[in-house]
DNA sequence: ATCCAGTATTGGATAAAGTCCAAGGTCATA
DNA sequence: TATGACCTTGGACTTTATCCAATACTGGAT
């Protein structure tokens, strides 16, 4: 455990957090002046790999980084601002989709993604 | 309506369909061979504005288009060839979603992503 | 059939996001 | 202190996508 691993950590903390790499590494400047970019992408890559963090691909932009991987949730997304909210919805998708519709597959996985406009978007 | 334009079109055609504006490309050409790289991001652009086409971001390079718009559908992906496949789960995810976990947003759509292991892969 | 205004296309420059790599730094151990 | 393992750095490079000015094409009006 480096320092600047340890600053990548901290900047990736909280609920409904979702930086891009980007903004990480603005962050961890920061807080560390001479972190490069490289790291922090080779750090967020471990974190996703040691499953810490979960990538996250809501807009087609920048990949974003969510540290609450810890607890199973989906995103409801701001088709506006992109904004990104964790929400844990009832019902279990993954029961919904029917052997006919699986086309031979192992399915392990599913990601729900909700979209709709934020209270703030929809006020302006 | 252009030739270049209805090239892109014819593209993108069938059920199962989820090329990248490269691959877009690349099949343009080469049933016209001038067409530009510009063009086909233009048209695409386009064909998403009016409706035709999907944007897809399944995993995080490049955007996908799934000209599959008109009968609402999911995608099961594998993970590890990328595959993807359009598949009709039941269930309704909207319901799903309880006014305590929309955070006072107007949703109005839902995406599922199912992922998983293909045959191929699995065989590998 | 021709002309015109408006729209589409082109290719090259540019931007944004991410990856790769060689060189150098740091740390624990012996 | 010397050694080896692993991290970090900065810059070059790749991929994906967008922008722009110049040119070409389209369809309707004549």
């Amino acid at each position: 455990m480096t320092a600047q691993r340890r600053v990548v950590a901290e900047v990736l903390d909280g609920e409904h957090v979702h930086l891009t790499a980007d903004e990480v590494h603005s962050r961890a400047v920061a807080k560390l002046p001479e972190i490069s970019r490289a790291t922090v992408y080779n750090t967020l890559g471990e974190l996703v790999s040691l499953g810490e963090v979960l990538e996250v691909a809501t807009d087609k932009r920048a990949k974003r980084y969510d540290p609450n991987a810890h607890r199973p949730h989906h995103h409801l997304v701001c088709a506006q601002c992109g904004e990104i909210k964790d929400v844990h919805p009832g019902g279990n998708p993954l029961a919904d989709l029917p052997d006919s519709e699986r086309f031979g597959f192992k399915v392990s996985d599913v990601e729900v993604t909700y979209r709709g406009v934020c209270p703030n978007c929809a006020a302006a």
